[in-house]
DNA sequence: CTTGCGGTTAAGAAAC
DNA sequence: GTTTCTTAACCGCAAG
């Protein structure tokens, strides 16, 4: 397109003039096109023989203020047939970036050559005329240019024209300007069909990256889930070498020895995943932990432990307390933040104090949900104990 | 600003 | 179906 524009300033190679100005009226070289804009132009003269020029002059109107495409250098006006030149320009249209490698399964040029060959863009010669021509332009000594070609014989028409040879003419041009659309027509569809294709292909390629993306994540899925699960197998194993232990070192004592609870065997840290999987078939438990976000009386147990553990190690409550506890938890199997296990613990203790301050009486078929009731109630008493004995 | 505490509320489950 | 219990979550206030 910029080359269309204009302003396109790459260089192309050798072939093609570029850096002719096709404007240019001083040697002639636009006029085969546009016609002499000092001498007159070619639609001024009525018998010109050069019917497919004269078609490309109408087709394409002398530009008023159209800058010609220039380039550095002036080079020789070539002697080319301006249709090669045309050949010659689109077949370096993929060099300069318009189109993609293979556009066109053929070289436009080459296909405008086919073109001509078969006579679909005669150039509106007849054979004998050609010869006659060229013959004329020899003698003139003008070389195979649209312009010369096209003036002199215009000149020399005007003398030989009759009613006959007009109409013939107009069929011809009319003929030639319905071939040169329909060849024009075919370039556009292949170029669109290209284009199309290569829409389709980088759909293409953008779906199977999709993919790989998709199957990478499930890999990674897989292996998250094998090695929770081996984690699983040597919490267990080390567990159950634990209990071997204690109760070898009972049966040697000979004395009962008390585990502490927080040693029940941690839940793995897919726990909450497990909580949520299980809250769906569990409508077998009091309550369903349907949301998540209920504490199952194991974890506010755990809760309890790791409470009472800081509380014994800092003697206090303040600080980042409920950092260590949460910490604690999580190597206890529980994910929760230290906000939510604060909230755990502030809730839990309200209600406690409000059911002994009502002392109201427990359901009996709640008995079980608050199970954390004896355990706060053993803190409670050795907490006022420790103080009184400070005091 | 952080922390602890009390109050409140909505939602869910069990008891009636 | 209604009532009651239990819990999570949020807000505000006071103390340090």
């Amino acid at each position: 397109m910029e080359l269309l524009a204009g302003n396109c300033r790459k260089r192309v190679d050798d072939d093609f003039p570029e850096d002719v100005d096709p404007f240019d009226g001083s040697d002639g070289g636009c006029d085969w096109m546009y016609g002499s804009r000092q001498s007159g132009s070619l639609r001024m003269r009525p018998h010109g023989d050069d019917d497919a020029l004269a078609t490309l002059a109408e087709l394409a109107p002398p530009p008023q203020k159209l800058k010609p495409i220039r380039c550095g250098v002036k080079a020789p006006l070539e002697d080319r047939h301006p249709l090669d030149i045309l050949a010659g320009t689109l077949d370096r249209l993929p060099e300069m970036g318009f189109l993609g490698d293979g556009c066109f399964e053929a070289p436009l040029g080459s296909k405008i050559a086919d073109v001509e060959k078969s006579g679909q863009l005669t150039r509106g010669f007849e054979k004998v005329e050609e010869m006659e021509l060229e013959g004329r332009l020899s003698r003139h000594g003008t070389s195979w240019d649209g312009v010369s070609r096209s003036s002199s014989v215009d000149s020399d028409s005007e003398s030989e024209s009759d009613s006959s040879h007009g109409v013939r003419r107009g069929k011809r041009k009319r003929k030639t300007r319905e071939k040169m659309e329909h060849f024009l027509e075919k370039v556009v569809g292949s170029m669109m069909k290209r284009q199309e294709k290569m829409h389709k292909q980088l759909i293409k390629v953008m779906e199977k990256m999709e993919f790989e993306r998709i199957r990478r994540e499930e890999a990674w899925r897989k292996q998250e889930t094998e090695r929770m699960k081996q984690n699983e197998e040597e919490r267990k194993q080390e567990m159950a070498r634990s209990l071997s232990l204690i109760t070898f070192i009972k049966t040697v004592v000979g004395e009962e020895i008390e585990i502490p609870k927080f040693c029940d065997p941690p839940k793995p840290p897919q726990n909450l995943l497990q909580h949520s999987e299980s809250a769906q078939r569990q409508g077998e438990t009091k309550f369903g932990y349907a949301s998540g976000t209920r504490w199952p009386p194991e974890e506010v147990q755990a809760l309890i432990a790791s409470r009472s553990e800081v509380e014994e190690q800092t003697g206090t409550h303040k600080g980042a307390i409920w950092d260590v506890i949460s910490a604690k938890m999580k190597e206890r199997g529980y994910d929760r933040s230290p906000k939510k296990c604060k909230e755990k613990w502030e809730n839990m203790n309200k209600y406690y104090k409000r059911v002994m301050e009502g002392g109201k009486k427990q359901r009996p078929g709640h008995s079980k949900t608050r199970s954390y009731f004896e355990q706060l109630g053993n803190l409670y008493k050795t907490n006022s104990a420790s103080a009184e004995q400070e005091e």
